[in-house]
DNA sequence: TGTTAGCACTCTCATTCATCGAGTGCTAAT
DNA sequence: ATTAGCACTCGATGAATGAGAGTGCTAACA
């Protein structure tokens, strides 16, 4: 549908306007060598190009930019992703020999390196504790009133919670329930823990416990976590860096979205397929993205998709650089993970 | 040194200031029946506060604004804390009645409350960790190469990490080791482990321990965590609502700022004393800090200071409100770790 | 002696206006 | 099909202007 000259000069339209941020116009397009056609000819095929929905115009005598269906095209069939450069693949290397063998931390380091690597905002979603079974729980006493109940997955997470104990238990209850959970519970996926005990172990217990009422508050105390799917983000301030958020009117929604922990979960779990996602403008469907880029890319543990890794830039972002550190990423995460964890 | 009627007019300043961040004319104050003179004879006033350096004029025809070394005599001097509105000491309560129980998760919330209150960015350094003593320890196994460590505090908090299991080391010997661990190092403080390791129980473990070398790779792994005194942020964004920084350059230092957990660290720490401490522009010596004021104050368990709470504001700052918020908040989250910790 | 009225003066801010230049669209020539 | 030429548009820049807010000073007043 477009001509080879048509996708040549947006290309070119695109990646100038990426790094300068102003209309590009067409003399600056003829000069510049690649395509050796007048500003008479290239202005038509600009013009062309407006209407068919690839650029636009701020105003009548400024040179164009890319619309969002321009800078789609543009992800979709022109982008050839850059190498990284020597340096940045050092950097990354390095950041990852630091023996962080601790996933959480990883992931939060992840963030900043991703940010300082690409310049703009990460989003980094941490692993998803789904199929992930009970491996072991223990119940550790503070005082007479409160324990700490401690619940390890079969990934090697580990969860924990302060819970008050209900009146009238005695130690050896205790000991008694933690030990029959142990021994009926272990594999069990987290999620199916409660209803697992209702349907399987309840009459068990009625026969072994005298307070079965608290014992039952007790556990559902324990149950009440579910800490998984923390957000991370990195360069926050990166922002600023960006000419089209000198504005404070476009840069509060911004801030505003980005402390709200719960929209950028919804945001980054909106990839479904693995691989990598450019998401630009408004295909985000968030008005207060409308002029910003986001692209992800999911990471796996065996093989398996766990979590998101996500780069939010203006929609003039340089794609071709932040799909092959996000690429990158994706894969060292990927594999440190998974070696990681068995 | 400061006449009745100078200090009466400072105030006056000031608080307009805090509100309407215009500088401050002689008619303003005269208009504001507080004071019954003429603007001419406020206006010789406020040429003295000058001089003594209370008072600063933006350019030679505006109104005054405090100088930093008015808003410290206002502080010292001046300020009456308002008490807190019956409407925010109801979220207050609110906030926390809802079962908050586990430490952490407390005070991540107490930071977004603490600026939802006082409409100025809060930052809270979690709980510092020190004098805690070794309640419990556990190795638990993942897979014959890993196993996750699990230490639990006499205070209830619990730290975790995945470890790798040096190749040779038996199940045995691993379950023995830490037997031995919860036997002889449980009630001592933390941050000893490691050297009352060495000086007391090595002669034991040499005795039981085939792999000697081998399980004290172990236990330095598990000793390498450190996770306390982390920083957590709440309203941010608040800071664009300020005037004083709809520029995004005096923007920029201060986002950067908050983003160094570690500056933040360092900038919370700098409270030796208990109770609430105000430091008003440059006297928190960070060049990024020179129009901002922080109001920090410590929260306590059992008495003892274990962390810091602090709101970030411009230097018109509404320091009443603040430090009556501060206040209630510092109370109250003693109390309720307190309650929490026996 | 402390207070006030009056007035000239200063400085900022918003508005207006003219100018400049980048870039387009169109037409006619190649 | 391409290009040169030219009139035209529109934002950005900067100077000029006037209004408004507020001061500092002087002289009058209680």
């Amino acid at each position: 549908m477009l001509s080879e000259r048509q996708q040549l000069i947006l290309q070119m339209i695109i990646e100038d306007y990426v790094h300068s941020a102003e209309p590009v116009g067409s003399r600056t397009i003829s000069k510049r060598g690649q395509v050796k056609f007048s500003p008479a000819t290239i202005r038509n095929e600009m013009s062309d190009l407006e209407d068919l929905g690839f650029l636009e115009q701020p105003h009548t005598s400024a040179g164009r930019i890319p619309s969002q269906k321009g800078y789609r095209f543009y992800v979709d069939h022109l982008l050839n992703p850059s190498g990284l450069a020597s340096v940045e693949v050092m950097e990354l290397q390095k950041m990852y020999v630091d023996t962080i063998d601790e996933m959480e931390r990883m992931v939060q380091q992840t963030a900043q390196i991703l940010s300082s690597l690409t310049n703009y905002t990460s989003l980094v979603l941490g692993p998803q504790v789904q199929e992930v079974k009970l491996r072991h729980i223990q119940l550790i006493p503070l005082t007479e009133r409160s324990a700490v109940a401690i619940l390890v997955t079969d990934k090697g997470h580990v969860e924990n919670k302060t819970v008050s104990v209900p009146e009238g238990i005695s130690t050896e209850e205790i000991s008694k329930f933690v030990e029959i959970l142990n021994k009926r519970m272990v594999g069990v996926p987290m999620n199916h823990l409660k209803s697992r005990l209702y349907s399987e172990i309840m009459s068990e217990l009625r026969r072994y416990m005298e307070h079965y009422d608290e014992v039952m508050t007790l556990f559902n105390q324990i149950l009440q976590s579910g800490h998984d799917g923390r957000v991370y983000l990195g360069g926050t301030a990166k922002i600023l860096n960006q000419p089209e958020f000198q504005n404070i009117d476009k840069l509060r929604p911004l801030l505003d979205m980005l402390e709200a922990n719960d929209t950028v979960i919804q945001l980054l779990n909106q990839q479904a397929a693995p691989g990598i996602q450019v998401r630009i403008g408004l295909e985000n469907e968030m008005e207060s993205l409308k002029d910003c880029s986001l692209v992800t890319a999911t990471y796996q543990i065996n093989g398996k998709p766990v979590g998101t890794i996500g780069v939010l830039g203006p929609t003039r972002m340089d794609y071709g650089h932040v799909i092959s550190v996000m690429g990158h990423f994706a894969n060292r995460m990927s594999e440190q993970l998974t070696r990681l964890h068995k």
